[in-house]
DNA sequence: CACATATCAGACCTACTGAAATCT
DNA sequence: CAGATTTCAGTATGTCTGATATGT
């Protein structure tokens, strides 16, 4: 437990900058990768594992933020969109790159320890069932 | 992320049962193990890596449920130990037991991957410096 | 009508900052 | 007096539960 918290107290040195959490980030994220631009709210909470109110509470501080926008979901009366805005677009690239150069920079594991422990951590999920629905690739239905 | 989220979600749902947190056994764990069954409160900062002010929260919470005790240092009059009541050793074993009895029987990680990540963790501490003070046997200097 | 989706209100825990009291 | 130790007040975050409104 001690690893991730020293990751974690690393990437949220480096998010700060970007006035963004680990949290956020990670909704932020998935969202600037994703081609619509795009998530239904329920699949975000599928996702990252978090509370449907998490959700909600994140996109609040998001959308305060102007990094995303809630847009009616086209087909289904009940469900909210999450749509990055430009803005969100630029803040995201910005810390993926952040992150990505102080993670190479000082790994913490050697190339060979990496790699190795991809593997156990991706078989840890899959033996406890944790590949919900990494495995849809994305919002469907979502092609707004 | 998320395997040690996954983790700590299995480890709280077990401690829940015994009234405490993953922070508050992280406390509570150590002192049991102790022998003097005391440590100075700047020592358990230094030794879970937590603001000063977290350490005072925890053992608030700690002591009122009554399973541990604040007591004057012997020596220092500005320092304060934090001291394992009997009921917390009791709580400390019970949860002790039954967190490692759920390891056991899942897991999560094969024999031969457990080994193997507890070396890269390990790794991972030295090289980023992690082990504060791990290596002093603890609170040398409390005898009460 | 049963179910799904999202939000709100309320609560809790953890952690931090800044300021203060006490002691070495 | 400089520094160490602990606490207090206040703030922020993230997460959960339960209740509610709305739509399928």
């Amino acid at each position: 437990m001690r690893t991730p918290q020293s990751l974690l107290s690393r990437i949220d040195g480096v998010l700060k900058r970007f006035d963004l959490t680990f949290a956020r980030f990670e909704l932020l994220a998935p969202l600037s990768f994703a081609r619509s631009g795009t998530l239904p709210m329920t699949k975000a909470s599928a996702r990252l594992q978090v509370h449907p109110t998490s959700v909600t509470n994140t996109v609040d501080r998001l959308e305060r933020a102007g990094l995303v926008r809630r847009v009616a979901h086209p087909t289904d009366g009940r469900a909210t969109l999450v749509e990055i805005t430009p803005e969100g677009r630029v803040r995201a690239l910005g810390a993926t790159r952040k992150l990505n150069s102080v993670t190479f920079s000082r790994p913490g594991f050697s190339a060979t320890d990496f790699v190795e422990l991809n593997g156990m951590l991706g078989r840890f999920r899959r033996d406890t069932g944790d590949f919900v629905d990494d495995l849809s690739d994305d919002q469907s239905s979502d092609e707004a």
